[in-house]
DNA sequence: CTAGTCCATGTTTACGTCAACATCCGTCAC
DNA sequence: GTGACGGATGTTGACGTAAACATGGACTAG
């Protein structure tokens, strides 16, 4: 498999040379269909599109040789002609996260509802090369608008940016101002866990913290300290996972060396690890230590015990971003404003007041 | 946002009507860079498609006018001209399994590289409403092929068919002889899981399987059933989930209370479920039981204890995906073969021979 | 020195759709 | 009866690209 791709932004300069074979099959256009009901192509169009003006004997003609022949629209020439794909592009490093799967759920969903389709263009690690190739292609992209559901500031990392005239919304992260943000309220969830472990009787919370380099874990672990400071406890040390569960593991067994009572872990799988090296040093959950979570993954009802944890509303968040996209496709909008969308602790049984 | 949308296959009968508004900004097109450069836009052409015949001194000329202009192939314009979008469809009915979102990122990764890009068509639940829409629009989408991550049986079941001469590859389902299919090879997962507690010592296997409908789950109880009889054991009565790891923790707790010594999950997140089922009553994993998961999500390895599972490969499922239907789209080949990727067996903490 | 080649580049045209404008015909008011 | 009006339908052209064909100049062989 040859390519040819435009390897420089701005400009072209690809490698190979093979010509794309013939077109496939011609398929039938609004040409046959008129020929076949005995009509112009433009009623055939205007039928195609429900515009009124047509006579219902002839809306009828055009119905049956649209079935007959199998007519479909074809969405190049549409395109062509309107300047709009239908389409939104949805840019995202992995899917390996919890959180991008069911927010990238969620868009597909509310997008084909408006009758828009998804385009998702995967980036690899933060390569510098990787991403490159990535976002030049972003250019040519049959996309009339752009969802990132990652940090704005590995964008500017790649040093790339995204053509003009294109509306941009950016799940989850921060946009230096640069384009309107919809988030889940990572603030109001972590200060909700942390509080709730307080009104346990907690003395205070470790955090078990996500990587430095995201925002999303940046603003979780602001939220755990402004909390525990505000409620007069001591801050204790910070320790850090990269969201994986097998990091939870490793970083849960120096936390089960402490005495610490109450762990929030940033997200419910560096719970479950936790809870794993909890479980293997002797200390029980929640007897003798507590732990909250943080998204509400399918799963965790089934951990051992069933995990305490802040519901992520990713519907909504996928929902909302796909409505705010459209609405600046449209209108042109400017307010580069942060919209949160609320969480709700869901209690189960990881956690219990302080051991006495 | 009202909708124009095609209702009916073959015939449209849209209902809204609201021309879209103008076209956005008039984009840099290859008139502007032939100007600029002053050359034909043939010649720009040439340039941006890599064909041979232009001379360095007119290549760079018409690449710095592109660059100064921030030129950007029209894909509509392309897509129309060449009869290809350089994109593939993949049809999905949900990203909560693990399987599929792996399969799909392993798919987009793969499709990038070859230069295409991805449309995620998500369809709703098998309602035979929601599935119709979603196919409707298949007809019109702008895709040069489409990879199917369902059963083939639920497409019929919505009683829609894909529209001609668009290649099509199935991945981890069946697919009647209609199209090819690229597969985990489930039954030598199975095999292979039943055999290892076989070995181990276990007189025989309970399995905890997955639904019904599920042909990848059907698979993987029929190697079970059969590995079991070819060894001369007992066949338990087979135990349902529906892969989630609450059904696991659910059906685990029957399972508890037999004698069971061996159980082979149908998958991972099912031997969450299974492992918290058993350690609530009091039954060892893996001292007094042994368990078997398939997948090896990466949770699995901080499972209380480590998982044993079986090892699916799904970047390599994705990369034949685009691979196959890729081939098929430039050659139009017909062979509808099931193609099989080998699986492995990663053997970890939940399984031990049988309590003496 | 001329005919033949080959190569770089230019010109034309078609892809399918849809907006804009043109046409045709019936109806109605005067 | 005639002109004006309006509704149904047709005709034209443009969107941006790239294949096919055309041109023209340089070089080569005889």
């Amino acid at each position: 498999m040859t390519e040819r791709i435009t390897e420089d932004p701005g400009a072209a300069a690809p490698a190979a040379v093979r010509p794309l074979p013939p077109a496939p099959v011609r398929r039938v256009s609004m040409a046959d269909v008129a020929r076949r009901a005995g009509v112009s192509s433009q009623t055939v169009s205007r039928v195609s599109n429900g515009y009124p003006g047509v006579v219902e004997a002839t809306r009828r003609q055009v119905l049956d040789a649209m079935a007959e022949l199998g007519y479909r629209p074809n969405s190049a020439a549409r395109a062509l002609r309107s300047g709009r794909f239908r389409t939104i592009g949805v840019i995202l490093f992995s899917l390996s996260t919890t959180g991008n799967v069911r927010t990238l759920e969620a868009i597909a969903t509310s997008a084909a509802a408006q009758g828009y389709a998804i385009t998702v263009i995967p980036v690899e690690a933060p390569t510098q090369g990787g991403v490159r190739g990535a976002f030049t292609r972003l250019g040519e992209l049959a996309v009339d608008a752009v969802i990132l559901l990652m940090e704005v500031h590995l964008l500017d990392a790649a040093d790339l940016t995204l053509p003009d005239g294109v509306p941009v919304v950016v799940a989850d992260s921060d946009a230096d101002d640069r384009y309107p943000v919809i988030d889940t309220d990572q603030a109001d969830g972590s200060r909700t866990a942390v509080q709730h472990l307080l009104d346990l009787g907690h003395r205070t919370v470790v955090h078990l913290a996500g990587p430095e380099q995201s925002f999303a874990g940046q603003r979780r672990e602001d939220a755990w300290r402004r909390t525990l400071t505000d409620a007069g406890c001591e801050v204790p040390e910070v320790y850090r996972g990269d969201w994986s569960a097998w990091s939870g593991y490793e970083v849960g067994r120096e936390i089960a060396r402490t005495d610490a009572t109450a762990v929030f872990a940033a997200n419910d799988q560096m719970a479950l690890g936790l809870m794993r090296a909890l479980a293997e040093s002797g200390r029980a959950v929640p007897d003798d230590v507590s732990v909250v979570g943080f998204d509400d993954v399918p799963d965790a009802v089934a951990y051992r015990p069933p995990l305490t944890t802040i519901h992520q509303d990713f519907a909504e968040v996928g929902r909302r971003c796909v409505e705010l996209v459209l609405q600046r496709l449209d209108a042109g909008a400017a307010d580069h404003g942060t919209t949160l969308v609320p969480v709700r602790i869901v209690e189960r049984a990881s956690t219990a007041p302080p051991p006495s």
